[in-house]
DNA sequence: TCCCAGGCTTGGT
DNA sequence: ACCAAGCATGGG
């Protein structure tokens, strides 16, 4: 179905480096695997989406996973109004971001997965555990692979999860699921938390920090105020801000303009 | 080949 | 509480 939707753009999500399952098909159009459903989503122009899914899929998920019952037009606005030169273009760079609700097990795993990784390296990693551990399901004959569950992971041996590209974070894979698969961390739970006490409570997890936990808030949550600093950020941090970004600035919504100026800096200055 | 990648854990002060 | 080394492996 042919959506008109305002700030959105699919090549701009898709490179934004918050989901590692959504992949370019050619002709403007990207395939997506979450929640255990397929998309096909296509930029027809600015503001033309179409979604190629089960009708009742978009209502029930797809509208929801693409965050489309928020206002991104304040946001550019207030930036826009702002003296914050970098931030005003950048914005005007990838002024079509959407911050994703995605799942937040899936969050998890997949940035445990990304620290020290190049995103094609993420992306290669989690569609090898998708097509080992996950479940096997095609839509319209388009075959492809759920995420696997905590309790599906749980029960492997390290051996098992050998031969994905994990490296030295197979042992953080593994203890997170068994943490989450015995109930020691409810995720439950963390949903029903504030960020700060989530954040807390996500850093429990083995091979979870301050950044992972912040990104899985993000991204995992839908906790837009939270502000993830990997090496990318830091640079915009340094070179345009004097090494200090003051976060009330910008207070309520502090991870959007985070992926205003990742996308910026990593893919306008790939130096 | 060399360098970097959406960092974390551990052990030393 | 802070700091630095070590970490496995793919991709450019």
């Amino acid at each position: 179905m042919i959506k008109n939707i305002v700030h959105f753009n699919v090549q701009q999500i898709a490179d934004s480096g918050q989901c590692f399952r959504m992949n370019n098909i050619g002709n403007n159009s990207y395939s997506l695997v979450a929640f255990n459903k397929y998309l096909e989503i296509e930029q027809l122009d600015k503001n033309q989406v179409v979604f190629r899914c089960e009708d009742e899929d978009f209502e029930t998920l797809w509208a929801d996973y693409f965050d489309l019952n928020y206002d991104y037009g304040n946001v550019v606005h207030s930036i826009h109004n702002s003296e914050d030169d970098f931030l005003k273009k950048a914005v005007e760079y990838g002024e079509g971001i959407r911050i994703l609700k995605q799942d937040l097990w899936e969050t998890i795993v997949s940035f445990i997965i990304s620290q020290r990784k190049s995103i094609p390296a993420i992306k290669s990693t989690i569609e090898k555990l998708c097509m080992k551990f996950g479940e096997k399901k095609s839509f319209e004959g388009k075959v492809y692979y759920t995420f696997p569950s905590p309790e599906v992971i749980a029960e492997q041996s390290m051996e098992g999860l050998q031969g994905l590209a994990l490296g030295y974070r197979d042992k953080y894979i593994l203890n997170t699921a068994k943490t989450i698969a015995n109930g020691e961390v409810n995720l439950e739970l963390i949903k029903q938390m504030s960020r700060e006490d989530a954040i807390l409570e996500l850093k429990k997890l083995s091979g979870v920090g301050e950044k992972v936990a912040n990104c899985v808030a993000l991204y995992g949550m839908h906790k837009i105020d939270a502000f993830p600093v990997d090496v990318w950020i830091k640079r915009v941090v340094d070179t345009y801000y004097g090494g200090f970004f003051d976060t009330n600035t910008y207070k309520g919504f502090n991870g959007i303009v985070q992926q205003y100026m990742f996308y910026y800096m990593k893919n306008k200055y790939k130096s």
